[in-house]
DNA sequence: ATATATGCAAACGGTTTGCATTCAA
DNA sequence: TTGAATGCAAACCGTTTGCATATAT
């Protein structure tokens, strides 16, 4: 889905609600829809600060996220760390994360199997599923080949 | 496992770390495995407020929640609703949760198909898998009852 | 014209921490 | 005796909110 498309259907969502298209707001949404990155708000209060565009207090930056939530545009990873992140939807399929433990990298995937039986456990248990959150916390690769060599080396984790 | 049982094992524990046997982690320690609920570090604090037994400040809560956790007593469970939950874990088997999104009971579940597409997610990416959180966000079944009491009588949600 | 958004700074809420005092070993 | 634990209150940190001002429609 391209960016013209996406600011269409962010209008569209803002005049259903009667809300109002601001340079704010446009520019958070632009620049939501640039990075490809998992990001928290602090984050993108620090991209908007540095580059040049509207100036967007950390307040507007709040609430245009909770609203992009609400929207459908983005979706929040609580990854237990304190602080949420986002990551856009439009265009992404669903997925769960891994975290590394040792350096924080996220990565992605996608698990048909788990899904499925998720719903299984909650049709056994007399619940609906409304949503789930699954995340893998491990060391990635590059962490593991580390802890690895530190290991032949005889240095104790 | 009984309760002189998991007292002798805390104490093991404290020494092996050469910390102290004091009063407040006895109490706390008491009062966390009495219950099988699943508790926050303030719902706690209350308890052993109401109770009667040497008092405990907030402060001690937290420090001694934190030992147990470390000591592998206790498992913190993050719901996402801005708190943590604990409960303890001797003679519990491992397992995951379904949280009410209205009244928000907690339930718990083990899927031993998902505990091992888990493992296999990791190896095909390469990495580790050092633990998991997998929360199920649904309705209860009372509360998909009260859901469809409501949209027989004609409210919508 | 007017309802909605913004920026600011203060409030929030769960949790952590510095420090003087108390206590287990 | 002395290093560790406690209680208190203040600090923390991500996030939310009240209010006066600015702005989209």
């Amino acid at each position: 889905m391209k960016q013209a498309e996406i600011r269409d259907s962010f209008e569209r969502f803002l005049q259903k609600r009667s809300l109002r298209l601001t340079s704010q707001r446009e520019r958070i949404l632009d620049r939501v829809f640039e990075t490809h990155e998992h990001f928290s708000a602090d984050t993108l209060y620090n991209w908007l600060k540095q580059e040049d565009g509207p100036s967007v207090s950390r307040a507007t930056v709040y609430r245009t996220l909770g609203l992009l939530v609400d929207g459908g545009f983005l979706e929040s990873l609580d990854t237990g760390q304190g602080e949420l992140l986002y990551e856009h939807v439009l265009g992404h399929q669903h997925h769960d994360h891994l975290v590394c433990v040792d350096c924080g990298k996220i990565e992605e995937f996608f698990e048909a199997k788990i899904e499925q039986l998720q719903e299984e456990v909650c049709t056994r248990k007399g619940w609906s599923l409304v949503s789930h959150n699954l995340r893998l916390f491990g060391r990635c690769r590059s962490c593991v080949r580390k802890k690895d060599g530190a290991r032949e080396a005889g240095i104790e984790s």
